[in-house]
This record gives C-alpha cells, sequence and structure tokens, in this order.
DNA sequence: CTAATTAGTTAAGCGGGCTTGAATATATCG
DNA sequence: CGATATATTCAAGCCCGCTTAACTAATTAG
C-alpha cells in the first residue's frame, strides 16, 4: 500500500499551510481583542472545561501558580471571566467566563472557520461533502485523544 | 439542500477543537525553542517566501519596521536566519533561513502533523482515505488563497 | 546637484507577563 | 489541638518585544 508513504505527506503539507494561517489569524485576533497569547489560551481552556481552578490554570499553560493568579486577575477585570469561591473548598476559586468572555472566543473561532469555508467555495458540492465527512471523523477522533 | 447549514455546523466544531488544540501546541513550540510568538511566526513566513525584505515582516506581522528589524536581528544571532545586502538596492537586506532555521520550523510543522496522524490512527483505512483526499483538497484550496 | 524618499538600524523607555519568595486563609493529618 | 499541606494572592524585580524618535546610508525626483 502507498497510502502510508502519501499520508504523512499530505499531513504534512496541510499542517504546513495551516500553522501558517494559523499563526496569522491569531495573531490578529491579538490585536483586535488587545489579549495576550496567554490570555487567548487560557480563556479557550475554559471554554472547554468549566469550572476550573486557578492552579489547573497554571498547570496546563506550563506557568506558576502565581502567573495563572495575575492573568486571571486581569480577565476578571476585563469581565471575561468570573471568579467565585468554591464552596466545598473555600480556599480555592472556580473560574468561569463569562458571557462576553464566551462570546469574544467564539468571534475568533468563527473567523477561523469564515476561512475555511471561503477556501472550500472553491470546490464542487461533491468535494465539499467528502470534505465535511473528513472534519467530522478527525473532530470525532481529536475530541477522544483529549488528555 | 441542508449540507449548507450542516457545513457551517461542522466547520465551527471542527475550528473549535483545532484552535484549541493550536494553542497549546504553540505554546510548547514556544517553550521547547525559547522562541517567542512574534518569532515563530516572523519564520514562518520567511519559509513561505523566500528573500523577503525587513520591512515586508514589519508589514505583514503589523509591527513597526524598527519592531521587525530588531526580531530579525535576533534571530539572525541565533543563527536561524540569514541577512544579506541586496545587490540591486544596498539599502536593503534580503532575508533568508538558514538550515537550522528551517529545520527548526519543520520540526514544529511536524509535530503538529504526528497529532494528526495520532487521531487518524483510530480510523477505519476507508475512512483514513477520505481524510487524505479532503485534505488534499483544502490544502490546494488554500493555497491558491494566499494573500 | 540638491532635496526628498526609502530601507534599515540604534537608543531610550514603557508595559506586560513571567519568576521567586513571602503572606494569607483554609483544609487535612496525626 | 497543633503541625503540615494546599489554593491563591501579593510584592519586587527581570526580561522581552513593542513604540517613538533620531540617525545613517542609498536611491530617486526635480
Amino acid at each position: 500500500m502507498q497510502t502510508d508513504k502519501l499520508f504523512s505527506e499530505v499531513v504534512r503539507e496541510w499542517a504546513k499551510v495551516f500553522m501558517h494561517r494559523s499563526g496569522r489569524d491569531f495573531k490578529r485576533f491579538m490585536d483586535a481583542t488587545g489579549l495576550s497569547f496567554s490570555q487567548i489560551n487560557i480563556l479557550m481552556r475554559m471554554m472547554h472545561e468549566d469550572s476550573i481552578g486557578v492552579s489547573d490554570i497554571g498547570e496546563k499553560m506550563g506557568i506558576t501558580n502565581a502567573a495563572a493568579s495575575q492573568a486571571v486577575d486581569r480577565l476578571v477585570q476585563m469581565g471575561l471571566v468570573e471568579r467565585t469561591e468554591d464552596p466545598q473548598d473555600r480556599r480555592a476559586k472556580r473560574l468561569k467566563l463569562t458571557p462576553d468572555g464566551l462570546a469574544l472566543i467564539k468571534k475568533g473561532i468563527e473567523a477561523r472557520s469564515q476561512w475555511i469555508e471561503n477556501i472550500t467555495q472553491s470546490l464542487t458540492a461533491e468535494q465539499q461533502e467528502m470534505v465535511i465527512r473528513a472534519l467530522t471523523l478527525l473532530t470525532e477522533a481529536a475530541r477522544q485523544m483529549e488528555d
């Protein structure tokens, strides 16, 4: 089977194009929102798991808890994150996106989606159908591989 | 046709999962290489167009020429970028990735590719085939939409 | 030839995100 | 209860990437 050889090559090319675009989009999003790379990452993390603690953030982001606390504080002051005391353990804080925070991140995702949709407009209906099915598969598979 | 409605939804879900992963990978790559977000973006830009000028960098990245010059200088000192005088216009510099610089960026791409390959290992051969064809289409289409 | 423009660099300074180390408050263990 | 561990915050300070402003050098326009 020649599929394997092809496979790596195809994926690598896709990653190359996508990473480039990805970087540019990220930068634009940072400029548009005034948020730092780190802050956006934190918000995205929060979108995926609701009710997360400050030290979880630090751990996942590879920064100290002090840094995480400061970053979260900035986001709270911007009204993008809600920080409430955990009733079970009053030392801990529960962090959650506010509606504003969620809306902001969704706008970022929307921009990225738009790019892919634009790309696919040059494809035939049949090809689009295949892209849909492939992305569905990839999304599913990716979800199941989450830490 | 219900395809259109589905389509946006599927793409949005994919973008959501992928952006999240993308951010984490980017962060890891930054930590692993000691490079900043901006520096990586510059290197990626250079990979796509060889022989670019300092002010082009500034323009594309949305930073001042002074900032671009400084960033490039750091990359040159790290041995990742080659800066030569343009014989046609001796004010200008031609910037190019060194072999080291290219290798470094490729390593980043490799990591991202690996993730997708891992994901797809849970798929059937038939499904993998579809993913390959879809990614090929997307890569092609994306290339034709550059800037 | 002079003046204006263009490409890039340099210098000074600012702000943000990070670190370490200490402080506070709560929880848990013996 | 007292000692220890855990979750977070505060304080001081560092480094880096950015900006503005001034400067050098080469090109182009009048």
